[in-house]
RNA sequence: CGGGAUGUAGCGCAGUGGUAGCGCAUCAGUUUUGGGAACUGAGGGUCGCUGGUUCAAGUCCAGUCAUCCCGACCA
């Protein structure tokens, strides 16, 4: 008998209940969450955070040990490092102030703070750092399966974005560029696999690396309806372009005016007109010859970048251009005190402010006001340049400036050519492919990988021997998939209106039996079925509940086994038992003679 | 943190200032068994919390907490 552990064994109703349930949660709005509530794989605890029951125990079992085996066998080494961090870890990365209120902090009864690990580097980089000597012992790529805690600004749709999740996260280390390389590409080919074991149809993406140099970073996207990504794709093939919104170059379809200005810089009033839009319509221009200036700020900087004036900036290239990880919309305050307006009319043409200039603006910072001094970047977008009839505003308020020319009434410096930071959308063209055009689709993310570079392992002195006796600091990549994410995103892909359609690899049983009798001795018939078939290997879950038979046939196909055997009066009168496949609703017949073939044919994986 | 909404039985929801309700679920009994059964009976409530107005508050007012949805973070 099969009763080595759960994750092999079949279970009976009676022994191992279902926590099926009526109706819709009604704080759930997507398929995932709603189902696996309703199937009873989940219960909320608290915003953010669930229980997991029975069935999805065994389904993040069996998802840990396909990522197990994938890892393993692209050699990496599993480790578990404690979720509880110590704050000197993160001091040392500077990362205590920069991860902010997403970490959950506390302090132990000495007073000594400590926070729930949001992510390991810190906590990995240690400990490769109190072992790792010599250039032998490398390439080494750690990882561990373990809870995450990161107090999200909003949790939602379940299981998707949580506060407390389970994630598969590694850490690889390395002499030099090429070795980092060779275990990124071993790890692409263990995500793919990864993924496509657990039936779930990914798409991987170019990613903005951040800030900390050009390395490469993929993401792994479900493509969904929900997704919080935007994705820009040339199709979907294996070659197509493919990205994140927030990497793609932009790559305008359309060109814009290159005319030089035959007329000088003219103010004109725009009473009470600020955004481009109700600019472009009060002086009936065309939108793509206006400027649109943005302004942000933090505790040490104020950016001011002009764009044109039809598109929206990406705040991810502005962060790597810029090198500010953090900022916000500057305030109205620091508007005036820099462009000498109101928002809504700023603009490069008598701007009072100078790239590099150091200003005193009043720093809000919760409840204590103060003056401090900022400096100011200036940054242009590339798709001004050499550009005449500009339109922007004219520092002043209910002002606009037209005929503006650049390199006549202002200029984009010499070292900042080039620039490139339009968010680029559906439409655009291809980089690389400019007789294709950009479609747009919406991402979960399952997975990234990421070539990290020196960050960690400078900041903690990871150092180890090279060749010839010198200290050489390691380059690292990380690699992370969201465990319970992937649960979620393949209920997205797989259900119904009946129910959720688990993909075998991954199902808590392969068939779900479900008896329909009358009688202690009829039941007794089935049992003995039910024996039969844990006899030849199968992974089963058998319905002996005496309910009526609707609510058991509701019950499988809510909780989505990809086979559904069912014995009633037709197996106790004449030994047949009924298959029908979850995913086809293929029904065919086989008595028991017959099954073990059946069963071999389509249920052994 | 801004904008919007919701908190009433385990779940889903009604509720007009004047007796706390419905459906499902639960428990007991009888019947029923191939697509969420029927009947009879029973149990289950600090109406999120605190304060206020009122003869009287689930209902009106104020505050507060929680949850969800829309925007900035992320696996």
């Amino acid at each position: 008998m099969n009763q080595d552990n759960s994750r092999t064994s079949s279970k009976k109703a009676s022994e191992f209940p279902l926590f099926t349930v009526h109706d819709d949660p009604k704080d759930a709005v997507v398929a995932s969450h709603k189902l696996l509530i309703r199937a009873g794989f989940i219960r909320k605890q608290a915003s953010g955070f669930y229980t997991q029951m029975p069935f999805a125990v065994i389904i993040q079992q069996n998802i840990e040990n396909i990522i197990r085996d994938e890892m393993n066998k692209a050699g990496a080494i599993e480790v578990k490092l404690p979720v509880l961090t110590d704050a000197e870890l993160w001091k040392t990365s500077k990362r205590w102030e920069v991860m902010g209120s997403e970490m959950m902090r506390m302090t132990d009864r000495h007073k000594n703070p400590f926070a729930l690990g949001p992510t390991h580097e810190e906590s990995m980089t240690t400990l490769a750092a109190s072992f790792l000597k010599s250039y032998k012992q490398m390439p080494l790529n750690l990882y561990q399966i373990g809870l995450k805690y990161r107090d999200e600004i909003r949790p939602r749709y379940g299981l998707i974005r949580c506060r407390e999740f389970t994630m598969k996260d590694a850490y690889s280390f390395h002499m030099d560029d090429e070795s980092l390389d060779n275990t990124y590409q071993k790890m692409r080919v263990a995500y793919k696999n990864i993924f496509n074991r657990c039936g779930l149809q990914t798409i991987a993406v170019q990613a903005d690396s951040g800030a900390m140099g050009g390395s490469a970073s993929e993401e792994y996207m479900v493509p969904s309806e929900i997704g919080e990504e935007t994705l820009l794709v040339s199709g979907f093939e294996e070659n197509d372009y493919k990205s994140n919104s927030e990497k793609t170059e932009f790559i305008p379809s359309y060109s814009y005016e290159k005319n030089k200005s035959t007329a000088d810089a003219l103010k004109v009033e725009t009473p009470n007109v600020k955004t481009v839009e109700e600019v472009a319509a009060f002086l009936k221009a065309d939108i793509r010859n206006f400027i649109k200036t943005v302004i942000y700020e933090n505790v040490e900087t104020i950016l001011i970048c002009f764009i044109p004036g039809d598109r929206d900036i990406n705040e991810a290239k502005l962060k790597n251009i810029s090198g500010q990880s953090e900022f916000e919309m500057a305030s109205s305050e620091t508007i005036k005190i820099i462009t000498g307006a109101i928002p809504g009319f700023a603009g490069p043409f008598g701007l009072p402010v100078k790239h590099g200039q150091k200003i005193i603006v009043t720093n809000q910072d919760e409840s204590n006001t103060q003056k401090i001094e900022k400096e100011v970047r200036i940054y242009f977008d590339r798709n001004l340049e050499s550009r005449g009839n500009l339109i922007s505003g004219g520092n002043q308020n209910d002002t606009h400036c037209i005929n503006l020319q650049e390199g006549r009434d202002f200029s984009i410096p010499e070292n900042q050519k080039n620039l490139d930071l339009v968010l680029a959308r559906e439409g655009d063209l291809v980089p690389n492919h400019p007789e294709k055009k950009l479609l747009a689709t919406k991402g979960i993310e399952v997975g990234h990988i990421f070539k990290l570079g020196y960050k960690y392992t400078q900041a903690f002195k990871l150092t180890v021997l090279d060749k010839n006796g010198k200290a050489h600091t390691p380059t690292m990549g990380t690699y992370g998939i969201g465990v319970g994410r992937t649960m979620a995103t393949v209920v997205e892909q797989n259900h119904d209106e009946k129910g959720i359609i688990w993909p075998s690899s991954i199902s808590p049983f392969q068939v779900y039996l479900t008896g329909i009798f009358k009688g202690d001795e009829q039941k007794a018939v089935i049992d003995d079925l039910f024996e039969k078939l844990v006899n030849l290997g199968l992974k089963i879950y058998y319905d002996d509940r005496s309910e009526n038979p609707g609510v058991k046939f509701n019950d499988a196909d809510l909780v989505g086994f990809p086979w559904q055997f069912t014995a009633g009066k037709n197996f106790i009168n004449s030994g047949e038992i009924e298959i029908k496949n979850r995913r086809t609703g293929e029904k065919t017949m086989a008595s028991l003679d017959s099954i073990d073939k059946f069963i071999k044919d389509n249920l052994m994986i």
